[in-house]
DNA sequence: CTCTAATCGAGACGGTACGTCGCGTCTTACG
DNA sequence: CGTAAGACGCGACGTACCGTCTCGATTAGAG
């Protein structure tokens, strides 16, 4: 094994090296598309050996994951209370205003390379939450309304941070609200009860 | 010169060995995603030399692009009619039989590795399309709109092939016809003329 | 067999079609070695079908020897009266001169890429003509003498087509005259006998 | 780049490799000519992987000079002498023993396929000392007297490696001390003096 | 404030796939 | 119906990147 333990990294000279290689992925991400991007690469970027980059990451992939790991957390914290009507609209704009903020790094996460693998992994999350919430006897299977809606939003995000001259987050907001349907299936189902 | 000519297979062996590449890809690709599918195992599949692959596509994403084109082409025709309020329901029952009839190509093209680039590709068609019928004024950008319409009947289509016992062709299409929302932006438009 | 009958050139158009190869050779060799041509350049260069060439000469060597083999002959005729005491100075001119008024076929066959093959085949019939006529009991083995005077002649002669500003055929018959040791040896055997 | 520094093998590892491929080439050449072996061949018989030659030579020829190099410079050094009247029976004497010592690795450079890269290489060394040292009005002209002097020492060299039964290392020094001429050059232009 | 252990740089190596090129055979389509 | 054109099998080429594996040399961080 050459990531014996994977050290918590509680040694500085570690937390340096990964928050280097993970600035290196984004910095990448924003030129090229995941596929096209080294393992090499990363460590040129990062100023590490080549095989040093081994001792932290087993795969590029999994140096993504790394990084996507808890930005989703935080994306779907702010993506779950969409689905409560009160707050609805506040939970939009908090959605927004978040990815607004950290522009950079989403847009290297939703436009880039690494587009499939963050839906992927939103999707599996999404599931988790959505299973407990959705009534199950709606027209719409539940599974299939969570992929359309996490598609929707992943969609509508990775636009919005590819257009040159982006719209304001009410804006948007706003058509994020009336883009997504999930919510009148989930009345729907709430009335059959 | 590899692909000298592209000759436009007069030659009975050209045409054999292009129909046995589409069928080994195809093939592979109903196992594992494109990424991993390697040009030495589609030509081994095809029972053909390494080689000789380049001499038909200079790309293992040609070969599929190849295979997607013409399919995508019927979709596409089958997809345009939705639109139109009238025919709307029967358009949605005549794609959704249409997939159902090709069910294992669609499953390999919408459910494998394929599915990125398919995307990509009806998407472009799509874009095409809509831009002559949509009015430009819309609550929604047309541009953004068709990602999500695209989104949706490919996510939806996917999902449906995926099954292990799918709906029926005609559930399908109810669900369909309640999941695209792109007709009542069209409604919008042509109210707001 | 792709060469069936080596249609004995009765055919007037093989007999065209070989004479193109051998001047398609030939001209390639004036400009890079006999390695780095390949069967289709000499095929384009006699305008014939890359294919076709197989039906003339089963390899480029093979060509190559086709080539050789008269002219082989003809340097033989004229080598061979060198080792006559009597008509020695006038054989090395008549030698030289011959060389020298086929400057660029000559040039071609020994200072480029067939250079070595030439030294093989005129080995092989100065081995023949020699073993007859030199003594065995001679301080040198004959085989070695044989290889020692063909090599000098053979690098001289190179030599020779390879400069700019090359020595009068007079000249070149002396220095060739006193380069070549195999006479004395000759001599020496026959004192033996 | 793929020979990134020809690091001057202080790591044990390259030492073993480069040894290795020397090895694996040289007892190849004892079968078959250069351009028959395959870099494929000689990895395989050094017990390396095939992409791994190129990290130590970037053509099968540069490593049959790094075989060569250093052999020829002591072939020089022992050929030199020979030039000098007083040592000469002795000078030829040393050299014929040294190759007859090293009779298997000189029986692959000089009959093997690699007689053609080796001669190439003896005549550039050959040319720089001589250009030295002979006159430049001699009745031969230097290069060309270089040429000859050295075809006949390789020649020679390589009948006399090749016979099945070998004539003793006395009496190979007596044949070319009677078939090398150069020294006559010398005399020659030394007395033009 | 050492000393000890983990981290890192350096890079050789076995692998596997890439795309290219040239050979020589064998099939096809065309005149 | 024979010959041209050229598709094809074959196999070597050189390249790129992967992930594994020693080695030493720093360099923390605990005693």
């Amino acid at each position: 094994m050459t990531t014996p333990e994977l050290s918590s990294a509680q040694d500085a000279r570690v937390v340096r090296t990964r928050q280097a290689l993970r600035e290196a992925l984004l910095g990448l991400l924003e030129h090229k598309p995941l596929e096209q991007i080294t393992i090499r690469e990363i460590a040129a970027g990062a100023g590490i050996h080549y095989a040093t980059f081994f001792r932290h990451h087993p795969t590029r992939d999994a140096l993504l994951d790394d990084i996507a790991a808890e930005q989703i957390d935080r994306l779907v914290e702010l993506t779950v209370p969409i689905l409560d009507r009160a707050d609805s609209e506040a939970a939009l704009v908090a959605l927004c205003s978040h990815v607004s903020e950290q522009r950079s790094l989403w847009t290297a996460l939703l436009t880039g390379g690494a587009a499939g693998a963050m839906r992927e992994e939103l999707l599996r999350q999404a599931t988790a939450v959505a299973l407990d919430r959705v009534a199950k006897d709606s027209w719409v299977p539940v599974e299939l309304a969570v992929i359309c809606t996490v598609s929707v939003i992943v969609e509508t995000l990775a636009w919005w941070l590819a257009q040159a001259d982006p719209l304001p987050v009410t804006e948007m907001s706003k058509i994020l609200d009336r883009l997504i349907i999930i919510r009148s299936l989930l009345q729907d189902a709430k009335q059959d009860e």
